[in-house]
Order: structure tokens, then sequence, then C-alpha cells
DNA sequence: AATAATTTGGCATAATCTGCCAAGGAATTG
DNA sequence: CAATTCCTTGGCAGATTATGCCAAATTATT
């Protein structure tokens, strides 16, 4: 991956629809070899996919909860049944395994107040082995960017 | 926002490349009603753009890091020059204003842990008005998706 | 400096986008 | 309940874009 590969990485990132012809002139380059520059970012799985950023507001999903879990232990069926649950809950669009005092970080959406409540009570606890729950609400985003930062710093 | 609009955000969530043509045959609707709701979801802003999925390790970024950051005060001069100079942080992807213990949450991407280090010295610490850092790695994904829930559940 | 390997640019064909107009369907009103 | 109005849809035509192939140019290697 050379230097052209990340301009068409980070132009992708600002406009993930930008005609080839376009992405091509951006990164002084003609059509062809562009096209082909793209297709093999994504045959060699540097490019994951493309998607499109929706206002979640405007979506009906106002709300933004980052819930830290801790299990009740770490065994191997506990650890597998709840990375297994968890990643078939729609309302959890992000789940880490974190360093510190809590074993997973989840970013979970839903319409308000009273959704999270059934969120937690439905979605969450049946899933079982988790010892406690820290829930932080998103009062407003300062920023959010898909763009990753250049690689020489 | 009907049912189609939904159906038309979810398809592009999975992939927001798809061809207008295959998109309009996933919602059953011809190919010119189907763009002309796509161009009305980003003319209201529902849409916001689109964005290409980039597998960090690969570009070379492989660690990711979230961030309590707590401000020293609260006054109008420094929560203004925090979010001012955090917004211009090529590595923070995102920042959060936060309830409970700490003021902000942001995701952090770079390569390794001695960048990691450079990053807090050199691009946060100098800010200033920061009470305390909480810094979190992430140790593996479980769940990372764009598509967010359906409305009714 | 010569050769080999890789990458590029241009061209032709195929696919897609996009704006316009008539037809169809839903809602409203008398 | 029927007639009118309004909104949405579908199809068509011209413009734009994607895509595969081949020769030329560039880069790397020896």
């Amino acid at each position: 991956m050379d230097g052209k590969d990340q301009r068409i990485i980070r132009a992708l990132q600002r406009d993930g629809r930008m005609t080839n012809q376009d992405l091509a002139a951006k990164v002084n380059l003609s059509p062809s070899p562009c096209l082909r520059r793209v297709k093999m970012l994504e045959q060699s799985g540097i490019i994951k996919g493309y998607s499109v950023d929706i206002d979640t507001e405007a979506y009906g999903l106002g709300v933004t909860v980052f819930v830290r879990v801790s299990l009740a232990d770490h065994t191997d069926s506990t650890v597998k049944q709840f990375e297994k649950d968890i990643e078939r809950v729609d309302q959890v669009m992000e789940c880490y395994v974190m360093t510190g005092a809590s074993d997973y970080l989840l970013r979970v959406v839903v319409a308000d107040l009273a959704d999270y409540e059934k969120f937690v009570r439905r979605k969450l606890h049946p899933i079982g082995g988790i010892a406690s729950l820290d829930s932080s609400f998103v009062y407003g985003v300062v920023k959010k960017t898909n763009v990753l930062p250049a690689l020489i710093d």
C-alpha cells in the first residue's frame, strides 16, 4: 500500500460514493489504474465495505449510550455465550473487549430513555453472566469522523 | 419517512455503493422513484454522507483507545477551547459529551503503544484544562456494524 | 546500461445514472 | 359514493460512468 492507495482511502472515507473518475482526478491518476487499485484494496480486505452515514436523531434513534459490562466470571462458556448473544442484539452497534476495570464496552442506540430501560431488561440481562453494568449517556457529539489519520506523523 | 425509505437506508448501510438499480430491486421499486427517494434523504439530511470501512489494522493503525477526559473546570472558555482543539486532532475519531464521572469520551486510533504515548503528550495535554485522563485499550472487537436497528421493535 | 516486471493511460463496449412525461394510486372533498 | 386533486410511480432517451484489453511508460533488478 503506497501513498496513492492512502490518498484513495482518505478520499473514499470523505465520500464513499465518489465516482471513479472524480476519485482518479483527486489522486492524480487516470480512471483505469485508479479503479484497479480500488478493486485490489477491496479484494485484499483493506477496504471492508461501504456504508451510508445516517443522522440517528432524524432516523428516530436519538439516544446513544455507552455501556461498560463486567462478567461474573471468565470461564470459557460464560465469555463465549456473552459474545455470541451480544452480537445478535440489533441495538448494540459496537462491542469491544477492553483493558481496565470492565470487560466490554458497548455502544447502544435507542429511541429514548424508556426504550433504553426496555433494552437492558429484555436484551442485556437475559444474556446472563453479567456482574455489573455501567451506563453513560451521550449528551452531545463534539466530533465524529470516518477519516483515519495519515500514517506519517 | 415511510417503510420504503427505511429499507433503502438499511440496504445502503450494508452496502453504500450498491447501484441504484440493485437498490431499487431490493426495495421493490423501479430505479427512478428509488433514486428520487435517495436524493430526498440526502437533501433532508437524514443521509449525512457515504464512507468506506477500512481495516484499521491492515491500514497500519492497529490500536484503538477509549479515553475518558475530565476537565479541571467548566468555565465557558475551558470548555470551548477543549472542544475546538480536540476537533482538530486527527487521531480522535469520535468525541462525545457524556453523563457520569467524566466529561468526554474519545475514541482514538494510533499505530502502537509508543504512538499513543506521543499522542497523549503532544496532542492531548497541550490542549490544557484537562484534570484527568483514563485510557482503556481495545483488546478485540466482538461486533462493529453500521446497520441501525429497525424502528419498530 | 540492459532486461524484466509492474504500473499506467487510452480506447471501445457495456452498464448505469438522471431528468422528463404520462399513467397509476391514494387521499380529500363535496 | 363519486369526482377531483395531489403525490408517487414507471418507462424512456440522452448523458455519464464503469470495465476490460493492449500498447506505452515507468520502475526495479541485475
